[in-house]
DNA sequence: TGGTATACTCAACATTGTTGAATATCTATA
DNA sequence: TATAGATATTCAACAATGTTGAGTATACCA
């Protein structure tokens, strides 16, 4: 299915433009399938919404701004304006660092911490009804490889980042 | 939906949850990575513009505008949008269909398709930064992990759909 | 001919993202 | 102790995307 659709820009391409082609669409439908789930009524997040909650729960405890900016990859003035709207549901407190009076701290509430369990169960469902049929054996190995892949895209992604960010 | 066939929950279900996470993560960073390719001054596209674009590259001739919509997961609202973007930047051209009025065709130009080609021989550089470690047998194994990822996906994400849209 | 379906655009609004300026606070130094 | 500079965050203005619902033009059918 991914090999006949590429127009064979090149020669030749290797296993690993087949894994990108693959990451890429999997990455595509990964979300999609994700941004449904979270639009539903029992929850109605935003995708960035979820991936900032969830560091939060991560995190016991409170998050300075800037690191919490830094972990879900936002500017801190786009995270600004995320947390408004979580406060708004009443997802997290913003308080200020006892001492240093200049950052802020965040930290999610109580009903926080069930939207990401009941978001979590949720998800659960729909990973098995997608990966379910995968034998045990299968299911160790891919998780090994994909922990490499994840290894390999956070390294490339911080080299990339110290040429413009720093 | 998933209910049905809902495997059992209560019993070992740890590597599906890890894949689960490392899928999210994967993709999260995944888009990331683009998203920063293609901001560059070469390209300067959206990933939105750029899966749009890539759709009309891969279908040669004209494209209706509901059939675009349909394939890149938009709302004909949004697709107008995006395409008066695209017609900015000369990537695309539209017509109207000539018997059937009501229909608007889009073409990608010469200058989309060689937008195209770069971003393709950018993304294979990238890839090769994140993965270029792994051992060639490695690499096979995971591509092929990968294409059962994608197809019990492509599964669930039908059988979803069919419950909403249909 | 009239009524309805189809294909698309437009308008109004929300969310996210960017950049650069503004504000508040801390820290080091003369 | 001033004060200059660094740091942390927010705000303002704008662009892109997405949603819904209304509007417009065209096609088709009875």
């Amino acid at each position: 299915m991914a090999e006949s659709e590429l127009p064979n820009l090149t020669t030749e391409h290797s296993t690993l433009d087949a894994i990108e082609q693959m990451i890429l669409r999997i990455s595509w439908l990964a979300q999609r399938q994700f941004v449904q789930l979270l639009d539903d009524d029992r929850f109605n997040l935003t995708l960035t919404q979820f991936y900032t909650l969830l560091h939060l729960a991560q995190t016991n405890g409170e998050c300075k701004m800037s690191d919490l900016a830094e972990a879900t990859q936002q500017s801190a003035a786009a995270l600004t304006g995320v947390i408004d709207r979580l406060l708004d549901k009443q997802l997290v407190e913003r308080t200020r660092h006892e001492r240093d009076r200049r950052q802020v701290m965040v930290q999610i509430t109580a009903r926080g911490i069930a939207m990401i369990a009941a978001i979590k169960q949720a998800r659960r469902e729909q990973i098995h009804a997608a990966l379910g049929h995968l034998p045990a054996a299968e299911a160790e190995r891919l998780l090994e490889l994909l922990e490499g892949v994840l290894a390999g895209m956070v390294r490339a992604l911080e080299r990339s980042e110290t040429g413009r960010l720093a």
